[in-house]
DNA sequence: TTGTATGCGTTATCAG
DNA sequence: CTGATAACGCATACAA
């Protein structure tokens, strides 16, 4: 019983089975006819040497490769993650795998990320892209034959579906209803950097979620007549240290700031610690909201109101959309937009006056 | 100009350039000897043309795959997005990609993915296995020759690197910890489930660090002189339901328990929350220890005292053995132990009496 | 240094 | 229904 010491090949068991290879391989690969007999003795011998399908040879024939590439900016983030498990529970029911990378946000990784994928031979992409602008990477993919789905992100140049929170909506509805409860100067902090710390035109922010939420506020806030609401959008609270800075530069400012919006679930709770470690009190010393429903969220007291963005369904309808493609579907690229509620909890309280 | 309609191959380049196949091969592979005027000529081809190399085929060749098959119970768990995280920079520093799958903690979802992954011909595999005596599946890509690294979790009749947290001292640790603060009575509370309910034979628990944690909780508990410790272990706390009804068991239970200890850092936020709701104060009218330092723990007041696994570093650890065994080394296959302290923050208050 | 020929493990074509 | 045989794209032994 010499054992070679790779795995067993459909010559291996075409020569066990008395067959020919052509039809151990219709057998094996389920292709083609074979007659009852021909299929049990092919069975038997491929058990007998445990025989196991190369998947690498059979993408390399037919060209498909049952991979999908998933690149998002941080796997470690529960909103990423969230949308991962998304995608794969939807990826594994289409007998599909999938190739996770991280770009850290940065566009450089996010190009070779892509083009080791490419060279993968993935059958398809979903990424979240950091750069809206940047996307010649994404097209190339685009025609060379490799379906592409954003997720979170949306790339006008790009002609790919793209999976989407209702960014925009979404901070009316939360500046509506701070406002209605009598909050003036809203403060919105993101974690973007600039080369000058300040924001610049909207028009260079990469992460298109970012730029249209901060769009969204500059706009809203200007309609309820604050005079100039880019003061009160903060930027580069990348870290903790850098949250502590814009913490203070908030409640240092003037006219005082009664409500802060932070633009996903690492900075609120950043900004949620800055509050209590201050003895500030929420929602009568400040109120806040966050983006992202994060289990943290839901044990502080008061629970935080939070803007609820159900990335698992993201991952979920990214996922439907690029096997959609797979499966031929050549309708024109759109944009899905998924609902992402205010769950008002409890951190929204009257704006405190004086 | 007529395009073929899938990319270039080194066929093609080596007719734009006018050489051998061989020779592009060589300088688009980088391999083998080239002279510079060959070199040049190629690779303007090559650009020319738009190459991109196709991995498939070369894995094919080389009989070597870029790719490590990652399993885990739950990607949208951070303790294991985190660990993910740690992998996954740690193999793209040595070139590799990582294909990742969800076991959810069934056996049966896990032999799957590996038979899946190895298909697809991984160089190697990253696995959290969910029952360490089932491990036959692991063992076959072992003795295919693909090297097998364990996280979190360890199976001792699997020669393979292992990867843990110091499961069976940090329950000593935290006992002996509250145990001086005056506790006698402290419960454990985890999500494995069982068909009736109840703790049974300790080698009946998959998991190997749930069973180590529960071995040393109930040989310390005993020690420490009490009757029943696994009346004080608790099972089956897999969702909100069954963790409201499992803290209501402990709130009931006589004698009083006074510290309660959450086995992951899902559980310990449910546990937190059902605590909260019931208006019981921490640590005054209980204690609390949560196993992994999620976001979450940190912006409860009082913070939470965990025991403080650092995934991402298990991570990078089970990377770095991979990709050792990736480059031969055939030492005998080892146990590595990530010391897991106990972060004491405020959640660990003296006994309560009476 | 370069070219020729063959192999990797499948799928797929086309006669028998 | 079955069996030769040729791809697929790249690596590589060997010859020139």
């Amino acid at each position: 019983m010499s054992e070679k010491s790779s795995s067993p090949t459909v010559a291996d068991v075409a020569r066990e089975a008395k067959v020919s290879k052509a039809t151990a391989a219709r057998v094996l690969g389920g292709y083609g006819i074979a007659s009852d007999s021909a299929r049990r003795v092919v069975m038997e011998a491929a058990d007998r040497l445990g025989y196991q399908p190369n998947d690498l040879a059979r993408s390399m024939s037919t060209g498909r490769s049952g991979l999908v590439g998933v690149i998002v900016g941080d796997i470690e983030n529960a909103f990423f993650s969230q949308a991962v498990r998304g995608i794969s529970d939807t990826l594994r029911a289409a007998d599909l795998n999938l190739i996770i990378s991280n770009s850290s946000e940065r566009l450089s990784e996010e190009v070779e990320m892509v083009s080791v994928l490419l060279r993968q031979r993935v059958a398809g992409l979903i990424v979240a892209p950091t750069d809206s602008r940047h996307v010649n990477h994404l097209k190339a993919a685009l025609v060379a034959g490799t379906p592409v789905v954003t997720i979170d992100r949306h790339a006008p140049e790009l002609a790919a579906d793209a999976i989407c929170g209702e960014d925009r909506e979404s901070i009316g509805r939360v500046l509506s209803r701070l406002q209605g409860a009598g909050h003036r100067h809203v403060a919105y902090v993101t974690a973007m950097e600039t080369r000058d710390g300040k924001l610049g035109r909207l028009e260079d922010i990469g992460i298109s979620a970012v730029r249209e939420r901060i769009a969204g506020f500059l706009e809203h806030m200007r309609e309820a007549g604050v005079e100039n609401p880019a003061d009160l959008a903060f930027i580069g609270a990348t870290g903790d240290d850098e949250t502590t800075s814009v913490v203070t530069r908030i409640l240092e400012h003037s006219p005082p700031i009664t409500a802060i919006l932070a633009s996903d679930s690492l900075i609120g709770a950043r900004v949620f610690r800055e509050l209590s470690d201050r003895g500030l009190s929420l929602p009568q010393d400040m109120s806040l909201v966050s983006w992202f429903d994060a289990d943290w969220s839901r044990v502080t007291s008061p629970r935080i109101s939070v803007v609820d963005q159900p990335t698992y369904q993201f991952g979920q309808k990214a996922a439907e959309r690029l096997i959609a493609r797979l499966q031929g579907d050549a309708s024109p690229p759109k944009l899905f937009v998924i609902p992402t509620p205010l769950l008002d909890r409890g951190t929204i309280g009257p704006a405190k006056t004086g």
